[in-house]
DNA sequence: TATGAATGAGACTTCATTCAT
DNA sequence: CATGAATGAAGTCTCATTCAT
């Protein structure tokens, strides 16, 4: 007996998890029912309550998982000196977790408004508002704090907007990554 | 006698329009219903519909008008040739530009979801596309397409994620173009 | 001076009438805003407003000039003998007063439901009653009054359903009185 | 225990669509708001949008019950030669299946200029004109046309009309269906 | 003779959520 | 583990009508 193994406990969550985000992506929070999620999955939206206490609670799942690169990322930045060393690493960890990131990034970005209420939205800003001060930590002069931010811009700014460019992702990727790279280091002339 | 000078026929156009910007900058625009712009003036819903045949018209009079200084700017861009220095320019004025238009792309970038449906979401994103296209125009190596997005993504997104920073915002405004141009010089050294 | 005759007081309350029927004819009465009149004609609601006071009233101003012939015929009706002889002249006359009322007619037909409440409703509805009531006066045996009723509804709808009949307008409406009349004859025999 | 049988899982959606009916018959189809057909059932509006997607669809369902009747008519007057005795037959169904869907077409009747937009409505006239077709099948001299027409106009309009006569239903609608043989039987004689 | 501005009522519809089964 | 049924709140919009000018 038990046939199936260790009874993978319903996948149904997941489905609707990764239904929902797929979804949030291409519509929006907001513009995005209950009804229609349900109905994408050939569920009742009774089903979805069964799984999730909200709507809010699906895309905080959602944050969880996707979020949790950026979140170690916030570890080890916490735990490293503020220097421009550090920063150089951070940038490109931040780069290399937007790769799994970033579909929660964009719908952060194009749902500001709708989330700024939610408890998930605020949690969501938070983490890049972290990346930016850990960024920023410690640098006064205001031509310094600029080009942290523009560096930071690129990186994270970029993985949406070069979508247009031709190439490779991974590619395009690497080059904002470079870029941004270069911008840190001529916060060294200055001052 | 009467303060009011020789009685308007009626501001109350323009005064729903700049509460609605207000709200749908605060809120986003769906958050923000016809109810709340009406109460917010103290006139009924249907005196809204009385100056504007629906909620997105509200939006397109505020594009249109907030959105001026951008179109001039791309009809300037569209006449000159596609040299550095015209981009550097396009920076720099773009960077101008954006002091009056900010308000209109915060709500663009905000609720990006929500307006993605509609016509005047529609003409917002046309506006950048287009600035971007006129900085990426003529530049083939991936590693200049890239540069140009940094630069511009710096003035951009800069405008609207500086203001947790200290100073003035003419200021910091001044130091993310002249880190613009910085990326933008930088073009000429590789290839 | 005066090249304008005798004034002619306003058309613009004529010109309301007629787009007025022309909407309800074409698009129903309810279906038909007020704002549509106005737009159609180039004025302000506010204007309809001045000419009339309600919109029901356009209905009923409309209702006194096409209806006329039919009040006029009634009016003749009521002076009549409960002959046959009489009822076949009441036929043809309303087969002729239909030229000129079939607008109307239309209108009630197709708005019934809306009309009902309306006192305008309620009188076109009596006209018709009351030809119906002429016909059948003074005859007893179902079979006659079924057959009455048959040369009427004959003459009255046959007015509009046999717009899809090929053949000009005259000529169809005389062929339509003809076997209105014969039905109306066919009561000789029985009883 | 339990009078309610096997608690049939809520009939509350044939409970919308009859109190819809006797709603749309007696007051129209557009003066009728979701607002009262729900509180006549003692249910919110959101219930009849649980059952059905739109106004318009509740009349839709009604339509397809009780036009059935209609349209296996048309399935078999399709199915027939055109000839004279197919004609009688196709009246005497037609008589026969308006006992049923004459409340349908009663709607149809009244509220023709609000359901000319809808789909419903063009599918209700749709059967009527059909009907009508199958009748005036084949023969060309307008005096054939009309008395055809005539014949029909008797059978389908003496049903509403007649309403206002004494006698009972069956009885009158015997009556029409025999005045409406006889017009089509006097088709013999001319020509 | 007409307009500009505004209103109050009400329409259809959608949504997240609940709960008994 | 999930469904069927229902709700309350809210949203956008349209309409006939009024009134000061």
């Amino acid at each position: 007996m038990g046939s199936t193994p260790q009874a993978r406990r319903s996948d149904t969550r997941e489905r609707i998890q990764s239904t929902a985000l797929e979804l949030f992506v291409s519509q929006g929070y907001e513009k995005t029912s209950l009804r229609e999620i349900a109905e994408a999955l050939g569920v009742t939206k009774a089903a979805l309550y069964y799984h999730f206490k909200t709507k809010e609670d699906i895309l905080t799942a959602i944050s969880d998982e996707l979020g949790r690169p950026v979140d170690e990322l916030i570890a080890w930045g916490r735990a490293q000196p503020a220097t421009l060393e550090t920063k150089r690493e951070l940038l490109a960890r931040y780069s290399s977790a937007l790769r799994e990131a970033a579909p929660l990034y964009s719908i952060l970005q194009e749902n500001q408004a709708a989330l700024r209420e939610l408890g998930v939205g605020r949690k969501l800003t938070e983490r890049v508002i972290t990346i930016s001060q850990l960024m920023h930590a410690g640098d006064a002069p205001l031509a310094h704090q600029v080009r942290l931010s523009s560096a930071l811009l690129t990186v994270h700014f970029g993985a949406f907007t070069t979508a247009r460019l031709e190439g490779d992702a991974e590619t395009k990727r690497k080059a904002l990554l470079d870029v941004g790279l270069e911008i840190l280091d001529s916060t060294r002339d200055d001052g």
